[in-house]
DNA sequence: ATGAAAGCGCTAACAT
DNA sequence: ATGTTAGCGCTTTCAT
């Protein structure tokens, strides 16, 4: 029954030597100390054999390290969240990292209180998708010298390390590919929200549009996860404006959203509505027809997010530069665009 | 710069009191201790002033509770996974708790290491979805008195509470369901698994098809969550058995899959091939047809496990007994198993 | 080449 | 009603 957890101590007097000397083998300063190579033999021995393992508590305490990453993302059962959170995870663990992650919901106070409990927790390093006036919480964090590096929108006036994708040019392009295919009245029916992606995308298909001569139709909703909450006012948009011959979605929770108030209404794609939806998903690919989409790198995205993480939490590169990258995405066009 | 974090003896010098009084100021106790109100007020003002944020680390060290719960999944971009894990991590932080979370990916080895770390980590309580052999890992922490919920399957030799559904009956339903509609030649397409929950749905699946004097026709794949591993034998499979009628996929990640390949594969749904499939998701709804679905009840399932897991950690409710709970699935019936 | 001891920030038993 | 002090388990400086 191992109701009592061994410690440094335990080992060190089972041995007959000091703590210090057990905690300098086990933190592989033995060499450096020139502890003899049999005495470290003995210690490694007996730990493994009683199975100790350190306190990370302890250690962590005394260290000001946790070996803890802390990762915000808007919604963990968001699928782009979802499979990027994972590969995160799985780039973290092979290199020692734990993940404590949280989702914000877009709300700042909730935010601003789970970046508190993280510092509180002595979380290394930050990743966050960070949701409207959160400026000041991250600048904070930089100014004590904590890595952060943001992700899928960044923050203009916060000079930190992020990862994006090209927004602009996405939405650009991929309202470009609807009005090659004939479409005159595109609808964007995104999340109200001054996030650097929404405003990107928004801006983008305003461009394309406007070179084209064509007037923007813009449907925003209020941000919100729970489904129940947009069938009906996609409900109602889709049937006062049955003159939008296309239409663009922000999100892949809008699309999901969007084809099932679609399929209520019986309007059939593409003859009635085309439809490209920011983010790829299976929803969309086995949907029939299948639905053009913007699809994000979602591992390229979590690779660099981590990579750029881990650099700056490698004390050995001391002052690596801020990366701000930019990758692209892809417009998979399928038959839901197809004239 | 707010560089050097505020310790309790600061605000205790600051107000040339003792850290004790602080300490227990803060933690609620100063009726208990007879702290004078006067006290009481000056150092909560104070504390709001200066922004001083207790060291959970130092705190955790000392009492040995963490507030952090260890959560445990298959694979958190699943989405019954993360869509549970979601719900469970509101619940918690509603609750003064934290989540720290990985996905186990059924791999036996990795999760007996995550169950190292998070003890490490002194994770007050643990809710896991097991992958086989890890019995004795989890009766090591039962006998160390740590709380352990258990869901989506159990371990029939490892008392502890667990949330499951009736997967026997449901696939014994859905099964019937199938043969209802003039079925004959009904396929299951599972992992291979000794996992409860897929030992229980072929159980069911077989005793129905017994019943009504049909042959099972099982085909197991390697538990793969990588998409790549699952296209290829299950379209081999469909390529082969043509003289299947229906088919029920035993997750919603292999029906994904298996979806795609129908696709791939010009079968149409129901007409060659009837489908039904566990679990239920956007894609089964927006499908054409829809996709019959053994819906689990994702809400349910989650309250009842951070209740239960709460109402263990309450250390009011000494010996609350041993819950086994199971809920109950809704097969939500669609055009993809009609005739 | 190894050890003693201080201290990370906190709680709680034990004074007073 | 408030303070003193001893740890929790670990790292690390300074001695030897």
């Amino acid at each position: 029954m191992p109701q009592k957890r061994l410690s440094i101590v335990d080992i060190a007097n089972q041995l007959n030597i000091s703590k210090t000397t057990v905690s300098f083998i086990l933190n592989g300063r033995a060499q450096e100390k020139r502890i003899s190579a049999e005495l470290v033999e003995r210690v490694l021995k007996l730990v493994k054999e009683v199975g100790y393992k350190p306190n990370s508590l302890a250690k962590s305490l005394r260290t000001g390290k946790s070996n803890i990453i802390g990762l915000m993302v808007e919604d963990i059962s968001n699928p782009f969240f979802s499979s990027i959170a994972r590969l995160i995870e799985d780039r973290a663990y092979e290199n020692g990292y734990k993940i404590i992650y949280c989702s914000t919901y877009n709300n700042t106070e909730k935010t601003k209180d789970l970046i508190g409990m993280f510092r509180d927790r002595h979380v290394d390093g930050y990743i966050i998708a960070p949701p409207e006036g959160i400026e000041d919480d991250v600048s904070d964090l930089l100014k004590d010298n904590l890595p952060v590096v943001l992700f899928d929108r960044y923050l203009p006036l916060v000079d930190t390390d992020y990862i994006i994708v090209n927004n602009l040019f996405s939405a650009y392009n991929a309202t470009q590919h609807l009005i090659g295919q004939g479409y005159k009245n595109i609808a964007l029916l995104t999340f109200f929200s001054n996030q650097s992606q929404m405003q990107d995308r928004a801006k983008g298909y305003k461009m394309a549009l406007k070179e084209n001569n064509l007037k923007p139709i813009l449907k925003e909703l209020t941000f919100n996860q729970n489904p129940k909450y947009l069938v009906e006012p996609i409900t109602s948009f889709l049937r006062k404006r049955k003159d939008i011959d296309a239409i663009i979605f922000g999100t892949n929770h809008i699309g999901t959203c969007g084809l099932k108030v679609i399929n209520n209404l019986g309007i059939s794609i593409p003859s009635d509505l085309a439809v490209v939806s920011f983010d790829d998903s299976d929803v969309y690919e086995l949907h029939s027809p299948p639905i053009t989409a913007i699809s994000q790198p979602t591992e390229e995205i979590a690779n660099n997010v981590i990579t750029t993480l881990l650099s700056k939490l490698n004390p050995a590169a001391e002052n690596v530069k801020t990366h701000a990258i930019t990758l692209h995405t892809e417009l998979a066009i399928r038959g839901s665009s197809k004239k």
